[in-house]
DNA sequence: CTACGATCTAGAGCGAGGTCTAGATCAAGT
DNA sequence: ACTTGATCTAGACCTCGCTCTAGATCGTAG
């Protein structure tokens, strides 16, 4: 699953924020606040050569600061993965709590999309009654 | 619809906060931000006296901010109000952009949401299995 | 009259999350 | 060797959306 391409050649920063859809700063903003699993491999002259697993990495980070996860979170998640095998009832705790979120974040934004369709609908409804509507305003 | 309470009486900056979930703070950032469509009335000693409609316009406010429209625009929606019939059209256009936004917001964190759910579901597995689990932790 | 809490204005401050700059280095093409 | 473009580091800077402070005033309850 989540294949990242090429097979197993390592990928420069430059492939990855295409890959990624981050920029090649947010790369390396995010490997500066330990956002990272492991240190970013380095080519002799000092260039970072990504592996497909850090891409994978990155690419479930998209997917949580997508549904809003703070970067403090996923920072501690992080910290949790590098630590190795012995926390998963952390690591779960903490993905699952982010999960309920998200479920509330779709809910309100479903209420919201009510809202305005709603509202999409008055207008279009005063449109097609013709433009020339005469007393119509009522302050929305 | 939108009942706002107590009938006509206006309502004091306060009340407002308590009714929109909005702070004082923020009351008076939306009104020198020019967010409100009229100019809010005051008391004879200058305090604000918002009104049904004034409320009503702010939990409008409340729900496409919540839904992620940045201040900008709902300034220029405000502004379009504020000018009075004939610009309906206008109104509508940014109302539907907000409303397929909104749509494809939703749409991307299901989709987060089952990545996610999925990533849960995996630790939640592994837990299951013992916690004594050896041979795990496959970066993630 | 006195207290006390709510409100007023102007403007500074803040946290999140990037984003960009300068100046140097690396690596590939010609 | 030279040119060009991608990367490097450290650190300054930016936008957004509030949030808070100071110091004055209002208004209601004793």
């Amino acid at each position: 699953m989540t294949t990242t391409g090429t097979g197993e050649e390592p990928l420069s920063i430059g492939e990855v924020a295409e890959r990624t859809g981050l920029s090649v700063h947010t790369l390396r903003f995010y490997e500066r606040e330990g956002l990272l699993v492991g240190p970013v491999r380095r080519t002799s002259g000092g260039r970072r050569r990504y592996t497909a697993v850090d891409v994978d990495w990155l690419l479930i980070c998209v997917k949580l600061r997508e549904s809003g996860m703070p970067l403090s979170d996923l920072k501690r998640f992080a910290e949790l993965v590098r630590q190795g095998p012995g926390n998963e009832a952390e690591r779960l705790r903490l993905l699952d709590a982010h999960r309920q979120r998200v479920d509330t974040q779709i809910q309100a934004l479903e209420e919201c999309r009510s809202v305005i369709a709603w509202k999409v609908g008055v207008y279009a409804e005063h449109l097609a009654r013709g433009e020339a509507g005469g007393l119509w305003d009522p302050r929305a």
